[in-house]
DNA sequence: GCGATTTGGTTGCATTAGAGACTAATTATG
DNA sequence: CATAATTAGTCTCTAATGCAACCAAATCGC
């Protein structure tokens, strides 16, 4: 390994980038060995055990993914029988989106792995760390809102 | 009521996903208008300009991309003359890539607006910040890679 | 109330990424 | 050397992601 290949190590995006996609994958093939889940419907999943009964416009705005997404996903966890729909009285363009008996049970084992899997990541971080790095990220994210240009806001996450 | 399950929006490695989703978002926009480059070709171009002629190979170990998107990003860059193939005398098997006349052009204009982009996201972070971001990136990435399953070694960077 | 506009949700299509098979060249083994 | 095992690169097929067009219900303006 020669001791310098370039700055693109240097590049602070480049880092985020490679962290984020390790970090990500990482935790995705978890989530799919043991539950069959993506993460597109695990983050469903963590919303509406948490929150309880939401529209998917709601979930767009908690987890930040395209609608697309969300609905893709709420499809899925539908057909496997996790959540469930009831009709929306206030507006009949949407419904109301909550767990199932099944959909809670699986909730219960999923949170517990996701903070065993934090925690294991993070292990070699001290408490006043890890509220340091949130803290750095939360500040980048509203700074890359900020700048963008005006008003766009599309949902890349994944 | 169990204290506080845990809300996404304080999971870290979400938080992380969403933030180096938008942050390379507003990267990739700002090099597809610019040079019509998308980042596996950026980030090519950035190792290519800085540490001169290399193999797929060597780009691979690099830019912690797959081969796959390494040549790829290699095929789009030659078809534009940006860069140029010379044999390897050394290993038949692959070649030197190296930029053009036109590819160090562009790569004299890539640079700087890389970096004018890096000092307009962490403008607000001080010398200090920015270095204890590095740092908790790079230990949060290195232990996801000491975890991972025995020498799975997936490039999942995008 | 009635047309125009907006909004929640859905579908289809195009683009992208990734795993695996495959080729050609190199290195290891006997 | 000859053969086996490895490695660099390429190709192909499939899955995932995102955008844009679209439908239906709700809201706005008169």
């Amino acid at each position: 390994m020669p001791a310098q290949i370039s700055r693109l190590a240097d590049f602070l995006p480049y880092l985020l980038s490679v962290t984020s996609n390790a970090v990500s994958g990482r935790i995705a093939d978890e989530y799919n060995a043991r539950f069959g889940l993506r993460i597109p419907e695990w983050r469903v999943m963590a919303v509406l055990g948490d929150a309880g009964s939401q529209t998917q416009r709601a979930l767009v705005g908690a987890t930040l993914m395209d609608k697309v997404a969300v609905n893709r996903a709420c499809k899925v966890l539908e057909d496997r029988d996790l959540i469930k729909r009831s009709p929306n009285i206030r507006d009949g363009r949407s419904h109301h989106l909550e767990l199932t008996v099944s959909g809670k049970a699986m909730h219960g084992q999923i949170m517990p792995l996701a903070l065993e899997m934090e925690a294991l990541l993070f292990a070699e971080f001290t408490a006043e760390e890890c509220a340091t790095f949130k803290s750095l990220l939360g500040r980048v994210r509203r700074r890359v809102q900020d700048l963008s240009p005006e008003g766009q806001m599309k949902d890349r996450a994944t």
